[in-house]
DNA sequence: CGTTTTTGACCCGCGC
DNA sequence: GCGCGGGTCAAAAACG
């Protein structure tokens, strides 16, 4: 009998090794694209500076700018000001429905083929009152095709509908009915997916495989170096706090 | 038979 | 002015 359990307890040490494995590789990974994202933001930032200061130094007659086009560099300037919202939402990767249940009913009105993404886009009107101007944009992730991307665009002129509709993170019981609920992603998927998506933005895909030269190239960066070796101390020690918190609070159960 | 979805056509803004 | 791409319309089909 004794044998038995500590057949068992090796067993679920050896996975959750495993799983610590598995965690410090996608938590390593997500630090590297993080800083990778950091890293092309400031440099986009600086290129987009460095074109603005060429504008003003090249153009004598600064004050006889239109205010479009004054608006129009601010807006430059300032890309994530009034931006939609935007919600990601996980879905089974072999899921082709673009349909997400956030308690409102929605009527599709057009479906879309963007030449940014090879999965479609569809886009609905709320169906709840007759003159709500409330719309959203669905669209698989360019990145993750079980992440669903929608763009909600004006405002619902009824109140909130569906009062049971809870959009819990936890999974609910029983694999069959788990597929029905997407799962909303945590705050640190959403941010990570968010940067990638405004990369991704500001960038344009067409220039996808510039970035990737340029991603590569920050290896070769003894800035990202220096910044990639401190994130990776950063991540082993925090995992060595973590193991020793966890043992203590064992050791401390098992007393 | 009413409602919803599909899908090609159309419109409009933007860049060249 | 033209072409391109995103957003919307509307007729037909599908569905309950």
């Amino acid at each position: 009998m004794a044998i038995r359990m500590d057949e068992k307890v090796e067993t679920l040490e050896l996975e959750l090794q495993q799983v610590r494995e598995e965690n410090n590789t996608l938590r390593f990974m997500l630090e590297v694209m993080s800083i990778k994202c950091t890293k092309l933001e400031s440099h986009l930032q600086d290129i987009k500076k460095e074109e603005h200061r060429g504008i003003i130094s090249s153009n004598h007659q600064i004050e006889s700018i239109p205010n479009i086009d004054s608006s129009k560099r601010a807006r430059l300037e300032f890309p994530t000001a009034q931006k939609p919202l935007q919600v990601f939402v996980r879905t089974q990767p072999n899921d082709e429905s673009l349909i997400i249940k956030d308690g409102y009913q929605w009527r599709k009105y057009g479906q879309k083929v963007t030449k940014d993404n090879a999965s479609p886009r569809a886009y609905f009107r709320c169906s709840m009152a007759p003159s709500c101007p409330a719309k959203k944009k669905v669209q698989k992730c360019i990145h993750d095709r079980s992440i669903l991307v929608a763009t909600y665009d004006g405002e619902h002129s009824h109140g909130v509908p569906n009062e049971s509709f809870k959009p819990s993170s936890s999974t609910p019981k029983g694999s069959s009915i788990s597929n029905k609920l997407p799962t909303r992603l945590s705050d640190k998927e959403a941010i990570s997916t968010r940067i990638c998506e405004n990369v991704m933005q500001q960038f344009g895909v067409e220039r996808h495989i510039k970035i990737e030269e340029y991603a590569s190239s920050l290896i070769k960066d003894p800035d990202f170096t220096a910044a990639l070796a401190e994130a990776v101390a950063r991540t082993i020690t925090d995992q060595e706090h973590k193991r020793q918190g966890l043992d203590l609070n064992l050791n401390l159960s098992e007393e």
